[in-house]
Order: C-alpha cells, then sequence, then structure tokens
DNA sequence: AATAACGTTAAATAAATTCTGAACGAAATT
DNA sequence: AATTTCGTTCAGAATTTATTTAACGTTATT
C-alpha cells in the first residue's frame, strides 16, 4: 500500500496514530471506557483542549467527551487548565507517566487494603466467636481457626501493600528504583 | 434484625461471606468478569473444588464455571490440581496474595510496556525521517522534534516499569520492602 | 453396546455498558 | 431582552459483555 512519502505532515499524524493506538490499547486495565482511552491518548500529544476540539478530533459527541474527560480527572490523568479571556473549559493530559502510575496504583490499591481489611477484621471477629462459643463442636472450632489464621496471612500481604503505596507516594522507590538505570 | 447467635456454622459462613464480597468487589479492576470474581472468593476458602461444587456453591451454570475457571488460570489465580481416581477436574485457587500480585500485575505491565516501546520506536523512526526530510518546514522539523523528545521522556517510565517487573519476579523488591515490617 | 458423566463449544438470551441525540439551565454575547 | 454558547443531564439506541441453554465430543461406567 502507499506510504506517506513526500508529505511529512502526514508522517507526523502517522506516527502520533501509532503511538495513540498504542496508549489507547493499553488502557484496557485501568477502569475506562475506549472512549475515554482514545481522549486520553489523543490529548497526551496536545498542551490542552476544549470539549468541542475533542469532540472535533475524535469525532465523537460531545455528552461523551464530557463524561470521558471527567473519568480521566477522577484518576488524575487529565487536569482541568485555566484558560483567561474564554469561556470554554480546557483540560490537559498528565504526561508524566510516573505520576499517572502513582495515582492510579495508589487510588486502587489503596481500595483494595481498605475494603479487604475492614471486611477481615470484621470475619476476624466473627470467627473468634464462634471459638469462644460453647456452642461450637471442635469440628466447628478447628474450621474457625483455620480461617482465622488464613485472614492473618493475608494481612500480611495487604499490609505490605500498604507500605508499597506509602513507598510509592513519598518517592522512596525510586531510591530502591531510579528512574534513569545504568544498564 | 436477627444475629446467628446460637449457630457457629451459620456464623462461619457469614464471615467468610464478608471476605469473599470484599474480594470480590476489589477484583474488578483485574480484568475478570463477576463471575470469575466470586468464584475466585469462593475458591479462597477451599482447598480445591470441581466445576459442579463451584456450580453448586455459586449458583450459575457450569459453562460459565467452565470459563471463568479458564480465565482465572490464564491470571494465575487458580490452579489446575490433580485427583487420583475421579474424572472430574479439581482446581485451587492461589491464596498467596504476594504471588497473585506479581503474577497479575507483571503479566500487565509487561504486555504495556511492550507494546508502547514498540509503538513508540516507529514512531520515532517516522519522526526521525520528517526531520531528515528536506521536504519539511522549519515548523514541522520543530513539532517532530518535540513530539520525539515527548517520547524519550515516556521511554524512562516504560524502561523503569520494565525494571520494576524484574525486581518483583526476582524477589528484590521485597529487600527493599520485606513482607513482614515492624511497625 | 448402551448410557451417563464431564467439560467445552455454539447459539441464544439477558444484562450491562457505551455513546448518541434531545433537552436543559446557566451564563456570556449580541 | 433575546439569542447563543457551553457543559451537563436524561432518555434511548446501539453495542458489548456476561451468562444461560442446547448441543456436542470424549471418556468412563454400567
Amino acid at each position: 500500500m502507499s506510504k506517506a512519502t513526500g508529505r511529512p505532515d502526514v508522517k507526523i499524524e502517522e506516527a502520533k496514530d501509532k503511538v495513540i493506538g498504542a496508549i489507547a490499547e493499553t488502557m484496557d486495565l485501568y477502569g475506562v471506557t475506549p472512549a475515554a482511552a482514545n481522549l486520553y491518548a489523543t490529548m497526551y500529544f496536545e498542551d490542552q483542549m476544549t470539549l468541542d476540539e475533542m469532540r472535533t478530533e475524535l469525532g465523537m459527541s460531545k455528552p461523551s467527551m464530557s463524561t470521558s474527560v471527567r473519568r480521566l480527572q477522577e484518576i488524575d490523568m487529565v487536569k482541568k487548565t485555566y484558560t483567561r479571556g474564554s469561556r470554554k473549559h480546557t483540560y490537559a493530559a498528565e504526561k508524566n507517566f510516573f505520576r499517572s502510575f502513582m495515582a492510579f496504583y495508589c487510588q486502587m490499591w489503596e481500595r483494595e487494603v481498605k475494603i479487604n481489611l475492614a471486611a477481615i477484621k470484621e470475619a476476624q471477629e466473627d470467627f473468634i466467636e464462634v471459638i469462644k462459643d460453647s456452642h461450637s463442636t471442635p469440628e466447628i472450632v478447628a474450621k474457625a481457626k483455620k480461617y482465622y489464621d488464613q485472614l492473618e496471612e493475608s494481612k500480611t500481604y495487604y499490609h505490605w501493600l500498604d507500605d508499597l503505596v506509602e513507598n510509592i507516594r513519598s518517592g522512596r522507590i525510586f531510591e530502591f528504583l531510579p528512574k534513569e538505570q545504568k544498564d
């Protein structure tokens, strides 16, 4: 098939599209819709964009762009920017992937830790009640103890994950694993 | 509402359900269906399960259980176990969350790194061609350089992510962040 | 040999999600 | 004051995903 030789501007667009496609494709596990993934990837190559520009560039409806940009803001992948003298809201993509990584994974893991540790706490209290209950047969007690211990082990993981979040947010992980590596 | 006082066995099931619910809820970002998430969470408290047991326990269809357990195997959250003298396949959940973490995130990040670095490589080659093209105006060249540099920066992140994967798989991350912390 | 059990595949159905167009309210512009 | 612009909400359509049901092939059991 024909290549865009002789048209540098077209080649630039093609190059951008390659990266846009890759970013959009690998964002499928970030809990965003294809529209939002495409929007983010498109914004990655722009300084800032308005809803109308998003709509035009992606060929999608304004409400869809509105919802998508809102979602991306929620996960700190897009920021609202201030444009003096215009009514239109403008948004800019977070291009520092380290910050995106930190924001996204820390939020996600923090949620996971919080929800699971809370459930574990309640469950362990229940198991302790069962263990102390005089109606409990030896089998029941053994079972409760087994589950209790199993949850104790998983607590180790959740505490570790919590530490990981803390070390990411504090930047200490970059002492352990510098951004620039000599390989 | 009435509590299951006096019924230790019921209390054990209630406790388990609390944790099962939490695990299932926080698995929404692991690229699995609600059925698979529920299945994993249920299996977490079992030694091993057959498709029929899964079907019965979760009240879902056998094909759904078959597909779910297949998916969980793909992401290393479930392993097939061998049961002598039975035609039924048996499966066991990975209960070591550290291993789940390692398996899942390493797979995911590795994919992200691979896809994005490949696209970046091609795009950068295109940008270089544009920069070297005598048809390119100064504006075009400046733009190509800008994008080229932007991609160079993102390469730093992808290489770092690659290092992170390596350090997780090698276990070195646990030297930096031990599983047991003295707090 | 006939039947049953087991897990998977294919097709159908149900449910959920994504995106659109219509409509709206508020604020800026004319 | 009237109109336009802007972003959001709502309802609906379209699409996608999840799960079920039906059917299948293979293998074990009777």
